[in-house]
Formats: C-alpha cells, sequence, structure tokens
RNA sequence: CGGAGUGUAGCGCAGUCUGGUAGCGCACCUGCUUUGGGAGCAGGGGGUCGAAGGUUCGAGUCCUUUCACUCCGACCA
C-alpha cells in the first residue's frame, strides 16, 4: 500500500480530551475518530488492525474446535424477558420498539439468541459439546463512556457459548477456553494475568478474566507476590485476619449490656472511647438493595471495625440487582440511627449479613439502634444464613494458597470466562435428551473477549513519548518503506522495487511515497508504530538502507542486496 | 444521577468581564525555493461563534431556555 494513496490523517495535536496514550495516539495516528460520546470510526488503519486482531482470534478459537457464527444484532425483547433479564440488565440495554410497536433490544451479549439458535437444532447429547462463537458489534449504553476505545458504547467484540451434557464437561471446555484464551493474549504481545472473578450480570459460578496488566487499567486486581494467585478485588479471598496479640493480663474480657456512648459514632471515635483495636468493634455499612420490578430493601452489612466492604460482594450476599447509597434521613425512617447500628433488634423490613470473618467471634462492640449507646461483650449468632464474604481484600493481607502477602494492581479486562451451567437453559427451556432418553437442559459456559478493547490495551502497554508501538500480529503492515526524498529518482525507484519485492513475498508494506520532508515522515512513522522500517536515503550512494526497528529507535546500515533476506530473517 | 467545566474554521485556542468589521497557531489550496528529524517566502480558501428565543439601532459578548461534549464520583462481562 502507498502512503500517498492512504487515507491517514496524523495530527500533532490531540483533542484536549484524550487523556490515555492508547486514546491520543490511536486518534493522532489517524486509527479512529471520534463521532460522540463512546463512538468511533475506525480509519484504514484501524480497520486494518482491528482485522489483523480479529484474525488472531478467530484463528485461534476454530483451532480449539470453536464453531463462528452471525447472529441477528437486533434482538427480539421477549427473548430477554423469557430470561428474566429485561430488567435485569439495566440502563445500559439498549431498548427500542419497530414501526409494528414490538419492543427490541440492541445486543449487548447474546445468551438469550445463541440459547434460542441451539433450542431449535439440538436435541440429542449425541450432537454435544457444542460451542458457537461470533465477533460481532455490540452496544452497549454504558452511563459514562470514557478512554477512547476502553470503554466506549459501541465496541467490537468476540462472545463464545458452549453447551455440555454435563457439568464435568462444561469445566472441560472452561479450562480448554483459558488455555485458548491465553494464547490470543500472547500472539497478540500482551502481558496479562488470568485472575479469579465476580459473575456480574451475567451469573452463573466460578469466572476468572483475562487482565492485561497497565496502571491507567480500571480493574483493581489483587496479586499475590509469592504464588500464581490473583483475583479482581470483587471476588478476592484473603486468609482470616489474626486478632491482636495481647498479654495474658491484657486479655479481653468484657461483660454483656449496653454502654452509654454520647456522640460516639465512627469506628475512630468507639476505637479511642473504649481503648480497644478496631479488630474488635463492628462496623456497620448501610445500603439500599434494589431488586426487580423496583422493589428495594434496606441491606446493612456487619464487618469488622478495620475492614472495608466489598460491594459487588455485598451486593451478591443479598441477591440484589445493585446497591446505592443510602441518606440519613432514609435510615432515620426506617427506625436505624446512624452511627449506633448493630444486629440486635433491628427492624423487622430490614435485611442484613455479617462478614464471615467474624464467625464464632465474642467479646465485640457495636452499634445497640438506639442513639448513644453501644453494646459491648457481643457474640455472633450461629445463623449459617446470615454469613457471607463481604471484605474487600486489602494490601498486605495473607494469600490463602500459600501465606504470601498480596498486593494491588491494575488491570484492563480484556477476555472473560463463565461457567453458566443452566441459568439461562433452563428459564428458556432448551433442554436434549440424555443417554437415558430424559430430558436435560444444557449445561452452558460463555466467554468473552473485547476486541476493540484490545487494541487500546496493546496502546497502553506498547507505546512510548513518540506514539504506538504495534505489536507483530496487531500492527496494521509489517513494514514501513521510508522513501527519504521522493524527487530523487534512485531512491524513489529503490524504493519501489524494494516494495515489490517484499510485497511478493508476501509482506504487509506500506511504502512512504510521499512528497514530504525526511522528518516529517520520520514523525509519522514514530507515531503510527509499524514495527519496522526501512529509509532509503542517502546512503544509498553506497549501495546501503537503513533499517529501523520502532521499538527501540534502533538503526543499522544494511546492503540494499542483503535487506530482503534480512527482513524474512526477522520474520 | 450528583459535583465541576467547556462549546468560536478540520485540530489546539484567544476574543465574552466593558455589545460596535470574526482572530491566532497548526492543518488545507496555489506558486517558487528547500529535502536526513514535523521547512521558508508569497498568495489564497474555509466559521448560521452548539441551538432556540429575548433585550438592543446593533449580540460571539447581556438575559432566558435547551442541546451536546468532557472531567471527578456513583455505575460497568
Amino acid at each position: 500500500m502507498r502512503f500517498s494513496k492512504m487515507l491517514i490523517p496524523t495530527i500533532k495535536e490531540a483533542p484536549s480530551d484524550a487523556m490515555l496514550p492508547s486514546h491520543i495516539y490511536l486518534l493522532r495516528a489517524g486509527f479512529i475518530q471520534s463521532v460522540g460520546s463512546g463512538l468511533y470510526n475506525f480509519l484504514p488503519l484501524g480497520k486494518k488492525s482491528l482485522d489483523r486482531v480479529r484474525q488472531v482470534v478467530k484463528d485461534e478459537l476454530d483451532r480449539a474446535g470453536c464453531l463462528e457464527v452471525d447472529l441477528a444484532f437486533v434482538t427480539p425483547a421477549e427473548l430477554w424477558r423469557e430470561s428474566g433479564r429485561f430488567e435485569k440488565y439495566g440502563k445500559e440495554l439498549l431498548r427500542f420498539k419497530d414501526r409494528k410497536d414490538n419492543e427490541f433490544v440492541l445486543g449487548p451479549t447474546h445468551e438469550e439468541m445463541m440459547v434460542n439458535l441451539v433450542r431449535q437444532s439440538v436435541k440429542s447429547y449425541k450432537q454435544l459439546p457444542l460451542h458457537l462463537y461470533q465477533i460481532k458489534t455490540k452496544f452497549r449504553d454504558e452511563i459514562r463512556p470514557r478512554f477512547g476505545l476502553m470503554r466506549g458504547r459501541e465496541f467490537l467484540m468476540e462472545d463464545g457459548y458452549s453447551f455440555h451434557k454435563d457439568e464435568a464437561d462444561m469445566k472441560r471446555e472452561f479450562a480448554n477456553m483459558e488455555v485458548t484464551y491465553s494464547k490470543i493474549f500472547e500472539r497478540l504481545g500482551l502481558d496479562f494475568r488470568v485472575v479469579e472473578a465476580d459473575s456480574g450480570a451475567i451469573g452463573g459460578s466460578g469466572s476468572k478474566e483475562f487482565m492485561v496488566l497497565a496502571d491507567s487499567g480500571e480493574d483493581t486486581i489483587v496479586v499475590c507476590d509469592n504464588c500464581e494467585y490473583g483475583a479482581n478485588i470483587e471476588a478476592a479471598v484473603r486468609k482470616p485476619k489474626e486478632a491482636p496479640q495481647y498479654n495474658k493480663d491484657e486479655e479481653l474480657e468484657m461483660s454483656e449490656g449496653e454502654f452509654h456512648t454520647p456522640n460516639v459514632k465512627t469506628i475512630q471515635e468507639l476505637s479511642e472511647f473504649f481503648h480497644i483495636n478496631p479488630h474488635h468493634l463492628i462496623k456497620a455499612v448501610a445500603k439500599k438493595a434494589l431488586y426487580d420490578e423496583s422493589k428495594e430493601k434496606i441491606a446493612i452489612f456487619f464487618i469488622r471495625g478495620n475492614d472495608e466492604l466489598e460491594e459487588t460482594k455485598a451486593c451478591n450476599s443479598v441477591g440484589a440487582n445493585e446497591l446505592i447509597d443510602i441518606s440519613e434521613d432514609e435510615l432515620e425512617k426506617a427506625g436505624l440511627v446512624a452511627g449506633f447500628i448493630g444486629f440486635e433488634n433491628l427492624p423487622e423490613a430490614v435485611i442484613y449479613r455479617i462478614d464471615s470473618e467474624l464467625k464464632g467471634e465474642t467479646n465485640l462492640i457495636m452499634g445497640a439502634n438506639r442513639k448513644d449507646y453501644h453494646c459491648i461483650g457481643v457474640s455472633i449468632p450461629s445463623k449459617e444464613e446470615l454469613f457471607a464474604d463481604l471484605v474487600a481484600v486489602q494490601e498486605g493481607d495473607i494469600c490463602t494458597k500459600c501465606g504470601g502477602k498480596l498486593h494491588y494492581t491494575k488491570g484492563i479486562e480484556v477476555g472473560h470466562i463463565f461457567q453458566l451451567g443452566t441459568r439461562y437453559s433452563k428459564p428458556l427451556g432448551a433442554t436434549f435428551l440424555d443417554e437415558n432418553g430424559k430430558s436435560q437442559p444444557f449445561v452452558m459456559g460463555t466467554y468473552g473477549i473485547g476486541v476493540s478493547r484490545l487494541l487500546a490495551a496493546i496502546i497502553e502497554q506498547h507505546h512510548d513519548d513518540k506514539g504506538c508501538i504495534w505489536t507483530k500480529e496487531s500492527s496494521p503492515f509489517d513494514i514501513e518503506i521510508i522513501v527519504s526524498n521522493i524527487s530523487k529518482d534512485a531512491e524513489r525507484e529503490a524504493g519501489e522495487e524494494l516494495y515489490n519485492t517484499l510485497s511478493s513475498k508476501g509482506f504487509n508494506v506500506l511504502l512512504d511515497d510521499r512528497k514530504e520532508r525526511f522528518g516529517f515522515k520520520m514523525k509519522d512513522f514514530e507515531l503510527i508504530g509499524i514495527p519496522l522500517a526501512i529509509v532509503i536515503g542517502k546512503k544509498l550512494a553506497d549501495k546501503k538502507v537503513e533499517l529501523i526497528k520502532r521499538e527501540s529507535l534502533e538503526r543499522e546500515d544494511i546492503d540494499l542486496d542483503n535487506i530482503v533476506s534480512k527482513i524474512e530473517e526477522i520474520f
């Protein structure tokens, strides 16, 4: 491809709203163009990179035995009602009506559609297992799109769905996909980590996320510095916190009862008031839990004074769609006193959970549900259904697997794999006949890769202060030939000849044949970030050309006669 | 949805307080010169000043309404 015939609108100054390197460089190098909040056009270069990334994804999936399909983008709302997600999914789901007033949604994910496809065509265990996928534009009406391709409203995604006769086979495919996805991200040259994750709105149990490590990542992940353990903060676990050590004569012993604690509301104040480590205090976090059909309940979560609530865990523990903050007024109306909430004598309508790490504890202090009073000598009740893991793992906590220290890092979620089970097949009545002629719901897995987000993730991890540095399998071109001065016949002809030779050998070559100055073309090369460039310039007089590696920007003079074999050697 | 901010040429911005000919840099077009690190000179094109309404002899500027976008938060395969 000739640069002079391409549309590559590189710009010196990026729009001021672009913050992340990936956003800035993809715009400046002419890969994408912004059209509205979270909406982007892919220009020729961007389209090439996107296609190449897509090809890597497709290649590995096909090799792993998956079958590509292409589902209708517009989904009848009826299917979403059947699965119960029409309500649950929330405002990210774009809903609309056609001319006949029938309701539709713009698919943000396609579990329902895929189950529908399979329930119509698969009837026997003999047809299983089956893994269908598509690579298709999705639309999610994000509340707040940002960071360019990182969180757009419209984006390209690979979504795969597997169907199995039993749990064991589904788990086999789950493991198969963990390996396959890892291969994909390795081929794309990404530094990533597979972590334990929360299943979110998709539902199901056991899910793993593929996180590209980058400071600009939106997810906090907990990793062990000693072993392979990694988890999204939403799903991370730790070894229960040890109680502080005391001398024998200092051992905690309190009588039971209420204690006057005027105006002592926060954990810190309480800790100072009783001269006691927050480890022995119970913190109550009040939230409003939202359910289907706009039902809501007040939910209180009890955790140790020195812990923080992990909202996703809390939300899951009460089976809510969402947790939102609650005002003091609302608490008061419900008969609760902010700062003095405890789990004894709670109003009927209030639901509550206690963090599992408090199980069996005694000699604690918590609110008495009465202004200016706390209960002391509190013991945790032993009702199993009240307990749940509620706390956010903190830096320095201890790994459950190896005893090492846990710490935080940031990641960009580029893939997510779920063990779904029968979450969708049951409500949608998708069944097959097993070996005994009995009707069974499909056991499912679901898998996704954010393809357009991958472009952003690659640049987040591979850039410098000059621009993009594409990895081999994501670059829009393999090689760029820069003709230093196009008006010099010798240079131009050498460039053309090299371009033809390399192209005929199957390389994807960009020939910068523009009538521009050398420096201008170099800046564009550095900004665009094709991994290799060959400069044809003044050293041509000595029958030499220059080979530049974009990553290191190191240059090497090569005999013109040897350049083709040199290139072949590198690839 | 809460808080903050911005809309003036393709991009980056000034002009708005104090109403009076629509500006600058980059980009673009033409010509000449230049050609190893975003060239120089000369000439040129391009804007319903986000939109609607109002005040005024006169509005980019003042008033009202509205829309869009961005940032922080909440939210988020």
